[in-house]
DNA sequence: AGCACGCCGACT
DNA sequence: GTCGGCGTGCTC
C-alpha cells in the first residue's frame, strides 16, 4: 500500500478523453467522490465530478506533478451517488465509448450544477409613465394586482411586446424583485386513489409490489397483450416504491406526446410525475434535474436520456413498451436503454420491470431461463380480445393501377366507417411518395449528400432527404433533360395514401398525421384529442399513431403495406414488424365496438404475417428463437458493429480493410466485412461496416480493445465508431 | 504578405 | 468536446 498524497483528486471530465485527470484539491472539507466541481482545463474552465482519490504517479501514470493545477471550486450540489458512478463506469466499458461521454449524459444540464439563478420579478414602481398606450394600458391593468410577474407570464398575459416593458422599466415604472423559486414538484400520493384492479392485474400487482418489498435486484418482465392493463399494474409497484420512501423511473419510448399517459399518472397519484425528454427548454431542464438530484422529484417519466438523471435514490424501474426500437442510441454512446436500465437496477439493488404487450426476443429468452420473473396479464381488461385479422394478398386482390389500396381492404373501411366507426389506415412512410424520376430521362432526384432518394412532400411542396436536413422545392421540370411535366411519383407515402382515402371517401372527415405535420406537440396532442372525441371518420398515419395513444371509436385498421420492414439488413427484421404490427392492428376495437384489421401484403405465407393473423405468436417465436440459435445470433450470441466513415471514401475502405486485416485470429470470434453500410453514404460521410459474431460468454470488449489498439488510429478525417448489440447486421 | 480553413494533438 | 497551432492554398 503506497501512502498517496492526500491533496490529489481524479476529476471524470464530461469530454471525449480516456479517463479522469489529476487536480490538487484546496477545498478545506476534503473532496470526496461524487463531488462535482470545476476545474481549470487549458484556457477554459469545466465541470466535472471527482471521480477517485488521487492516483497521479500510480500505475502508468504519467502525469508530472508540477503539471497539476488545482481545483477551482467544489459546485453547491450534492455529490453523485456512488452507484451512479459506478454505472456510467460500467455503460462506458460495456459500450466502449469513453467515460467522460457518458458522464456528459449524466451532467446534462449546466445551469442545474451552479447555484440557483435568482428568478426576476417584475412590478410596479409607483411611477407613472411620461405617456400612456394601449399596450402600456393593458400591461398596467395587468401588474395592477401589485404581484411581482415572471416577463414571460407578463408578455402573456398582458399581450405586449417585451419593448414595452423595456420602455417602462426604463422610466422608472417598473422594478425587478426575486420571485420565490418556482414551485418545487408535487409529491405523488401512493394512496391518492386505488384503482379497481381485476383479479389477474392484483396478482400480477402483488407480484411487482413483493419484488420492491424484497429491496434488491430483480427483474420482471410484465408480458400482458394491448388494453391488458400493464400501465395499473406498475403504478402499484410505483406506489410501494414511494411508501419505501424511493424514488422511480418510467421510461417510455416517445413522452412527448403522450398527455394520456400523464393522465392517467395524475389520476392515480393524484399528482403529475416530472418528465423528462428532448423537447425541454433549458430552464425545465435544470427544475427536473435539479429535483430529481435532490430527491425532490419522486417520480420521473422519460425517454431513454433519463436513465442517466442523477437520482438521489432511486428504488425502481420501469420499462414501458420495451420491445420498442426507440430504446437503442445509435449516435455517439451506442446503448439499448432497456438493457442499460437492467444494470442500473443491478447496480442499484433494486426491481427492474419490463413491461410489453410484444416482449423481445431477448426478454422472452431471459424469462425462459428464469434469469426474469414473469407476470402475465392473460386477457383484456373488460374481456377484449385482438381484433380478427384478415391478410389481404396483394397478388390475388391487387389494388387498380396507381392506386395503393385494395378492393377488400377498402370494403372492409367503408364497412366501419358506416356503422359510424372511425378507421385508421397505417402507412409507416412519411411524405407523398418516396422516390421522384423523370419519365423521359429516367433520372431520380437524389440527396446530393446520402445515397437515398428524395422523398415529395407534397404538403410542403418539397422533395427532402429523410436522412439529412437537405431540401429542395418541387421542380417544375427535370433538372436533367429540362422537359416539364414528366416527373413522376414512385410508390406511396402516408399523404398519397390519404388522397386516395379522399377520393374513396368524400363525405368521410379524414387526417393525416406523420411526425412531419406541421406544429409543435400541442398542436399534435390537440390532433390527438380531437380524433379520440370522433371528430374524424377516418386517419391516415405512420407509426406516430401506434404509440401510446387510445382511440376508443376506432374499429377499423388497415395496414397498407405490411411488408415494409420486413428484409433489409435487420436481423430482428421479422420480429419488429410483428411487434409493430400488431401494436397497430390493436388500436382497434379498444372502446366498446369490435375492431378489425386488415393487412395488405405480397406474402401472406411469411411467419410473421401467419402470426398475426392466427395470434399464434408462441410459433413465431418458437420458430425465431430456434433460428436464432442455429445462426448464433443474439441472444445465443454477441454482436458487434465497427461503423467506419469519412468523406474520403477511399481512405475509409482502406482504414476498413486494415482493421479486417488486424482481426485477431481468434477461434470463437468471426469478423465479416468490410461491406457498404445500408446507407452508405450519409451527410457526405461515406461509410462501411464490419460485424464481429461471437458466442454468448465471449468477451467481446476485450477482444474489440486489442482490435481497435492493434489498428492504430484512423486519421485522415477517418472515424470508427463501435456499436454493441448492434441492431442492424451487415 | 496576409488570411481563411481544415486537420491534429493537447488538455491533468 | 473544444481550443489553438500550424500547414496548405488562395486573395488583396
Amino acid at each position: 500500500m503506497t501512502k498517496l498524497p492526500p491533496d490529489i483528486v481524479d476529476v471524470l471530465l464530461p469530454l471525449a478523453i480516456e479517463g479522469p485527470y489529476s487536480y490538487l484539491a484546496v477545498e478545506a472539507p476534503p473532496l470526496a467522490p461524487g463531488d462535482i466541481v470545476e476545474v481549470p482545463l487549458g484556457p477554459r474552465r469545466v465541470i466535472g465530478v471527482v471521480w477517485d482519490r488521487g492516483s497521479a504517479g500510480k500505475g502508468r501514470g504519467k502525469v508530472a506533478p508540477e503539471k497539476l493545477r488545482r481545483v477551482i471550486r467544489r459546485l453547491p450540489a450534492p455529490p453523485l451517488p456512488a452507484s451512479i458512478r459506478a454505472f456510467v463506469d460500467w455503460v462506458a466499458d460495456y459500450t466502449l465509448a469513453s467515460p467522460g461521454m457518458v458522464l456528459r449524459m449524466v451532467l446534462r444540464s449546466e445551469e442545474a450544477l451552479s447555484e440557483a439563478k435568482p428568478r426576476l420579478g417584475i412590478r410596479l414602481s409607483g411611477a407613472r409613465p411620461e405617456r400612456m398606450t394601449k399596450a402600456r394600458a393593458r400591461l398596467l391593468e395587468v401588474l395592477a394586482d401589485g404581484m411581482a410577474w415572471a416577463r414571460r407570464d407578463l408578455i402573456d398575459a398582458a399581450g405586449v411586446s417585451p419593448g414595452v416593458i423595456g420602455t417602462l422599466a426604463d422610466q422608472g415604472v417598473l422594478e425587478s424583485v426575486a420571485l420565490p423559486p418556482p414551485a418545487p414538484f408535487s409529491d405523488p400520493d401512493p394512496g391518492h386513489d386505488g384503482l379497481a384492479l381485476s383479479p389477474a392485474q392484483k396478482k400480477a400487482a402483488a407480484m411487482l409490489t413483493g419484488a420492491v418489498k424484497a429491496d434488491g435486484f430483480s427483474a420482471i418482465l410484465l408480458d400482458g397483450v394491448t388494453g391488458a392493463g400493464k400501465t395499473e399494474v406498475y403504478f402499484e409497484a410505483i406506489a410501494e416504491a414511494l411508501r419505501a420512501g424511493r424514488q422511480a423511473l418510467v421510461l417510455l419510448p416517445e413522452i412527448a406526446l403522450t398527455a394520456q399517459f400523464l393522465e392517467r399518472f395524475e389520476a392515480r397519484f393524484g399528482a403529475p410525475p416530472a418528465q423528462w425528454h428532448s423537447q425541454l427548454t433549458a430552464s425545465q431542464r435544470e427544475a427536473c434535474w435539479r429535483a430529481v438530484h435532490r430527491g425532490e422529484a419522486k417520480v420521473v417519466v422519460g425517454a431513454r436520456s433519463a436513465l442517466f438523471l442523477p437520482f438521489a435514490a432511486l428504488g425502481l424501474i420501469i420499462v414501458d413498451e420495451e420491445h420498442d426500437p426507440a430504446y437503442k442510441q445509435e449516435d455517439r454512446v451506442t446503448y439499448n436503454a432497456r438493457d442499460m436500465a437492467v444494470v442500473r437496477a443491478h447496480l442499484g439493488a433494486f426491481p427492474v420491470v419490463l413491461a410489453s404487450a410484444t416482449p423481445s426476443l431477448e426478454t422472452r429468452v431471459n424469462a425462459d431461463q428464469g434469469r426474469y420473473a414473469r407476470a402475465v396479464l392473460p386477457s383484456r381488461f373488460g374481456a377484449r380480445t385482438l381484433p380478427d385479422i384478415t391478410l389481404v394478398d396483394m397478388r390475388a386482390d391487387p389494388p387498380e393501377a396507381g392506386r395503393w389500396l385494395s378492393p377488400a381492404l377498402v370494403a372492409a373501411a367503408g364497412e366501419a366507417i358506416e356503422k359510424g366507426g372511425q378507421a385508421l389506415f397505417f402507412l409507416n412512410r412519411r411524405g407523398y411518395a418516396p422516390l421522384t424520376l423523370c419519365r423521359a430521362c429516367g433520372h431520380r432526384f437524389m440527396c446530393p449528400d446520402c445515397s437515398a432518394w428524395l422523398v415529395e412532400h407534397r404538403f410542403r411542396s418539397r422533395l427532402a432527404c429523410h436522412h439529412c436536413g437537405y431540401s429542395i422545392p418541387l421542380p417544375p421540370a427535370c433538372p436533367e433533360c429540362g422537359s416539364a411535366d414528366s416527373l413522376t411519383a414512385c410508390g406511396p407515402g402516408v399523404e398519397r395514401v390519404a388522397e386516395e382515402v379522399a377520393a374513396l371517401f368524400p363525405q368521410a372527415r379524414q387526417t393525416v398525421l406523420s411526425s412531419d405535420m406541421l406544429g409543435g406537440v400541442t398542436q399534435m396532442q390537440a390532433r390527438f384529442a380531437d380524433i379520440a372525441a370522433g371528430r374524424f371518420d377516418i386517419v391516415v398515419g405512420t407509426q406516430l399513431i401506434a404509440k401510446g395513444h387510445n382511440f376508443p371509436r376506432l374499429t377499423f385498421v388497415g395496414v397498407v403495406d405490411g411488408d415494409l420492414g420486413l428484409g433489409q439488413g435487420d436481423l430482428r427484421a421479422g420480429e419488429r414488424t410483428y411487434q409493430l404490427l400488431h401494436q397497430v392492428v390493436g388500436r382497434s376495437g379498444r372502446g366498446a365496438a369490435a375492431g378489425r384489421g386488415y393487412i395488405q401484403t405480397f406474402v401472406p405465407e411469411h411467419p410473421v404475417m401467419q402470426a398475426l393473423a392466427s395470434g399464434d405468436e408462441r410459433a413465431f417465436y418458437a420458430l425465431e428463437t430456434a433460428q436464432r440459435e442455429r445462426f448464433g445470433l443474439p441472444p445465443f450470441g454477441r454482436l458487434a458493429a465497427l461503423v467506419v466513415s469519412g468523406r474520403d471514401r477511399g481512405r475509409v475502405a482502406g482504414f476498413a480493410r486494415h482493421l479486417a486485416a488486424r482481426a485477431p485470429r481468434h477461434g470463437e470470434a468471426a469478423l465479416f466485412g468490410p461491406v457498404d453500410a445500408p446507407l452508405a453514404l450519409v451527410r457526405g460521410r461515406h461509410r462501411m461496416r464490419l460485424l464481429v459474431r461471437a458466442p454468448r460468454g465471449f468477451a467481446m470488449q476485450a477482444y474489440l480493445r486489442a482490435l481497435v489498439s492493434a489498428a492504430g488510429a484512423p486519421g485522415g478525417g477517418v472515424r470508427l465508431d463501435i456499436d454493441i448489440d448492434p441492431y442492424s447486421f451487415l
